[in-house]
DNA sequence: CGCGTAATTCATCAACTGATGAATTATAAC
DNA sequence: GTTATAATTCATCAGTTGATGAATTACGCG
């Protein structure tokens, strides 16, 4: 009787839903602790079918991962504009990347991934390199060009791990606005020197 | 023959080897990524050993978590001494922790599992919450005292994550006391208001 | 309508995990 | 010396994981 298996009516683009719910799943828990049952039982879907899309985990976890972020954005970002709110610039493209659950849960996925995954870990390290690192770096002036703009990197990387990874209080629950006020001018003191 | 099992002649104190080379292994992976069998491997011994002594993975993990730092070490550090220089004391403790590998390690592991496991994600929040928000919170002074003691928390775990846990360069290698020069300001600006 | 093709599930595999209980051996106490 | 005790391994279990191949069903085109 109750025909359970073959195609089901309707429900177009379950590989984009798939797809989804894998990016939450990963953001959530990190590439380890995400089995593709939890995937597959999440979008209610059978676990061979997200194999069957995505061949393997590591594929669908690769294609999870990607960040809509040009490095060159940040470049711009840097020398249009009064240099001395350069520093308020990068922390509000920062917020406005983080605060947006499109592309925050990829960077999650990605920031959770990389702290126990190797290969996460130098994809995203690699990232930073060349997307904000040297960058950054070429543009800056002075001493310590370099250490300066991972300077700059840490103290994202900290609000990313604090606010939106650990979510300690009160800074998880802070107003946008009041990060920027604090946070521009250590941005300003790394970039300028 | 080649009598394989049983008590070893000699060797004293497997057990305090294990822990170390669990606390190493779970450093360098994190928790889930690092198996009682690993362990054993490391340790040179049987894995059912590692379950013997310390009964459960968890357990283990518990035991190597502990961090030889007092919550009120950090009180006096910001109430004693020049409270103009209050940001460089704080660095300076900062980076004492974490360049001796003896207690590098329980950080990055607990850093390391945090961001995957929740049970370790409310250990290190409550951790911090309690060992740093709440007294460097009630020594500040001026408005927001409570979200300007975790920024202070965000540059110092970003500092950590960048040079310690994805070891991006130039960061990972600069010197301690070139840290202390550029952090130090941007620590007493948040401490200060 | 009939047929190919894509969507979907089912059953199943081998590998690995943490854990447990029994068996074996060295050390310490008497 | 005998004996209790602790140290250590072995064999093994049940659970979970990612992956695969076959089977079942719906859709689109002629």
């Amino acid at each position: 009787m109750s025909p359970r298996s073959g195609r089901r009516p309707g429900s177009e683009d379950t590989k984009a839903e798939i797809l989804a719910v894998a990016r939450r799943l990963f953001a959530q828990r990190g590439y380890r602790e995400t089995t593709l049952r939890d995937i597959g039982a999440a979008a209610g879907v059978d676990p061979s079918l997200v194999s069957h899309y995505f061949q393997c985990k590591e594929r669908l976890f690769s294609v999870a991962l990607e960040v809509p972020l040009v490095p060159a954005e940040i470049l711009d970002l840097l020398r249009g504009g009064d240099p001395s709110r350069a520093g308020e610039r990068v922390i509000r493209l920062f917020l406005r990347l983080w605060e947006g659950p499109p592309t925050r849960e990829p960077l999650l996925a990605m920031l959770r991934s990389a702290v126990s995954d190797d290969r996460a870990r130098e994809l995203l390290a690699s990232f930073l390199g060349a997307a904000v690192v040297e960058p950054v770096g070429t543009v800056l002036e002075g001493a310590e060009r370099e250490l300066r703009a991972t300077l700059v990197g840490s103290q994202l990387v900290g609000l990313a791990v604090a606010r939106y990874l650990l979510c300690i209080e009160p800074l998880a629950s802070a107003d946008p606005e009041r990060l920027v006020a604090w946070i521009a001018p250590t941005l300003q003191a790394y970039l300028a020197g």
